[in-house]
RNA sequence: GGGGUGGUAGUUCAGCACGGUUAGAACGCUUGCCUGUCACGCAAGAGGCCGCGGGUUCAAGUCCCGUCCACCCCGCCA
């Protein structure tokens, strides 16, 4: 070893002895006579100090230093004298008086201060990743994913999953995400996938008997890209036979429960809160709401049909509804502000935004529509008080909610209302189909192997054809055993209970408008399966990059992927992707046309 | 595909509304001084295709059009 210790292992027992250490140096203080190295590993810091009265050969030699030179250091540890300790750091109270000095590696002047004290634009982060991998925060990121990582793969170990791989080279399926393809060479004409995830290979491997899988697993989608969403991530993938929905939910409350203990030291509390997909809809405007603050929708359709104001009148009369929520503390927004609140909401998809300030009294150019006894019971059904708005949207139900889901978040952000903390919470009972307005047909809200729930099975079985192309059909009443995990606004992971029942899975690829021919050749390896005794079985996929970002409270996965990609899928430091010779295209027999 | 914000020394930014001398600051870098600093201090110095292309103008970092890149959002995506 080239080195004893870890800059931060160096302990005050240790006081006298003489220690070889290796690192960076992260700063240095030249005093001319006296010179201080801050010297940094992944462990923290160790403060070297130069003296002439060492070593004068020492001394010179360390004049020489700049930042992030790869040294070496051979040094007597001292106590630091009474009135120089550092406070702010560990070893603080040390420092080691250096005899000989190596200089192992020299660094040219930094492209960007690696110290943090100021951001740096991103592009030029990722281009010299090495650099800004470097920095404490960002070492204390990865130990945080690798801290949970672990965790979790040791959890599932204990409790009888056995981690399998499955393929990534696969096969591109329909439904879902563009998926990245891969030409073969052996087979001209034809392309591998990459796995969008492990779907179909867990499920076959619960018909191959191995009961409990788990694999933390690269995925890949091919989609455009966000702060939450990188083209490839990780998922910790995991698949139960002969279970129902509350077994999976149970070993994961249990599993995340340890992480955040494990890593974080933070008890969560368990079980979590469940909220149904109409609920998570109707109060909050999203499948994925953030529960850390409350600021809940609520319908006053009833409440406005006393009111004489006609754009709700006529809304309602149509079929609509008009719900309203509370801008906390917006009752001092200038008339500016509130164009701009206004136009916000109309970038959401909302056609208008009705407002109605509470401060001494109430101010609104609607005010004349209302009585103050209707106005404050609104008030008191949306928890609306002095200092605040009333905001209302009318429009037909879906729509409504959609746009107040989004103004509940921005009102939050505007109003600095606190979040903290670990808000966890299962959306269950999500609609097994969704209408596509576009492809004219009904499309899995989660994918296709998921099962109904058993009140909705004889619907299904029993619907006629003509149903698969009408979006009011039953179909869209139909309930799938899907759940999915959220975390403070973001989705964590979502799963379901399969279907097992080859009559069943032929029936959902019928209403998904599937042909058979199609279905045979996109899946035909699938079904077969199922027709050779498959078990009941379930399973769920976390992100594992939001789940650690969300601990780190990084704001972007790029916070927490070492090498991540740019919003347009480039990786400044490789500077892939990247064109490839005509030989490598002759072989794959793929002729380009850009 | 659409909307928004940004692009000026190595870095982070100011300058742009109202076009006009030699484009500034801080940090970093170089050199010198400095024996208790810790974002050390002091002094001097180097460093600019004002993203790229076009246009308007006597004159463009500044105005207009286009384009590229980065980030945020919608669509898309579990």
């Amino acid at each position: 070893m080239l080195r004893d210790k870890y800059c931060a292992e160096v302990k005050e027992e240790e006081v006298g002895k003489e220690i070889k250490l290796c690192g960076w140096v992260f700063r240095r203080r030249d005093h001319g006579g006296l010179i201080f190295v801050d010297l940094r590993d992944r462990s923290g810091i160790m403060q070297i100090v130069f003296s002439p009265e060492i070593s004068k050969e020492t001394h010179e030699k360390a004049h020489e230093l700049r930042t992030e030179y790869v040294i070496s250091i051979i040094g007597t540890l001292r106590r630091r004298p009474e009135g120089t300790e550092n406070p702010e750091i560990p070893t603080g109270n040390l420092e080691l008086y250096a005899k000989e000095l190596e200089i192992l590696s020299q660094s040219k002047p930094l492209p960007f201060q690696i110290d943090e004290t100021e951001e740096i634009s991103e592009l030029l982060r990722l281009k010299h990743r090495y650099l800004d991998l470097r920095r404490p925060q960002m070492q204390q990121n990865f130990l945080v994913r690798h801290r949970a990582t672990m965790a979790i793969r040791n959890f599932l170990n204990d409790n009888g999953f056995l981690e399998i791989e499955t393929p990534m080279l696969t096969k591109s399926t329909p439904e879902g995400a563009r998926d990245f393809l891969v030409p073969s060479r052996l087979n001209p004409g034809t392309f591998y996938a990459l796995p969008q995830s492990p779907q179909l290979f867990k499920q076959i491997l619960m018909m191959s008997g191995f009961d409990r899988y788990f694999q933390i697993v690269r995925c890949f989608r091919d989609e455009d890209l966000r702060a939450d969403r990188q083209p490839e991530f990780t998922q910790i993938d995991m698949e139960m036979s002969f279970i129902e929905i509350q077994d999976i939910i149970d070993v994961i409350e249990e599993m995340l429960f340890n992480c955040f203990k494990k890593v974080l030291d933070i008890e969560l509390s368990i079980p979590f809160k469940k909220l149904t997909y109409d609920e998570a809809i109707n109060k909050y405007g999203s499948d994925k709401p953030d529960l850390r603050f409350g600021l809940e929708i609520e319908d006053v359709t009833a409440l406005v049909k006393r009111s004489q104001f006609k754009i709700f009148l006529e809304t309602i009369e149509k079929g609509g509804v008009v719900k309203a929520i509370t801008g906390k503390g917006f009752a001092s927004f200038s008339r500016g502000e509130i164009d701009k609140l206004v136009q916000k909401a109309q970038s959401f998809g909302a056609k208008g935004l009705a407002w109605i300030k509470i401060k001494n009294g109430f101010e609104s150019p609607i005010l004349k529509f209302f009585s103050e006894e209707l106005i404050k019971e609104i008030a008191q059904k949306i928890k609306a008080e002095e200092g605040d708005m009333i905001l209302f949207i009318a429009d037909e139900l879906k729509k409504a909610n959609e746009i107040l889901g989004k103004l509940r978040l921005d009102i939050a952000n505007t109003s600095k209302i606190e979040r903290k903390g670990f808000q966890f919470a299962w959306i269950i009972d999500f609609p097994l189909f969704e209408w596509d307005d576009e492809e004219k047909r009904f499309v899995s809200m989660h994918h296709p192997f998921t099962s109904p729930k058993e009140e909705d099975l004889d619907t299904l079985l029993n619907i006629s054809p003509e149903a698969f192309k009408n979006p009011l059909s039953p179909l869209k009443e139909i309930k799938a055993k899907a759940y999915d995990i959220v975390l403070n606004g973001y989705e964590l992971g979502g799963g379901s209970i399969r279907i097992h029942r080859a009559d069943v899975q032929e029936k959902i690829f019928k209403v998904l408008g599937l042909v058979e021919e199609e279905t045979k050749k996109r899946f035909g390896f699938f079904i077969e399966a199922l027709k050779y005794g498959a078990p009941p079985h379930g399973g769920i996929a976390l992100g594992l990059d939001r789940l650690v970002m969300l601990m780190t409270g990084a704001d972007s996965l790029r916070d927490v992927i070492a090498f991540p990609k740019t919003q347009k899928a480039y990786c400044p430091l490789s500077e892939a992707p990247s064109e490839i010779d005509t030989k490598q295209l002759k072989e794959l027999h793929i002729k380009l046309d850009v």
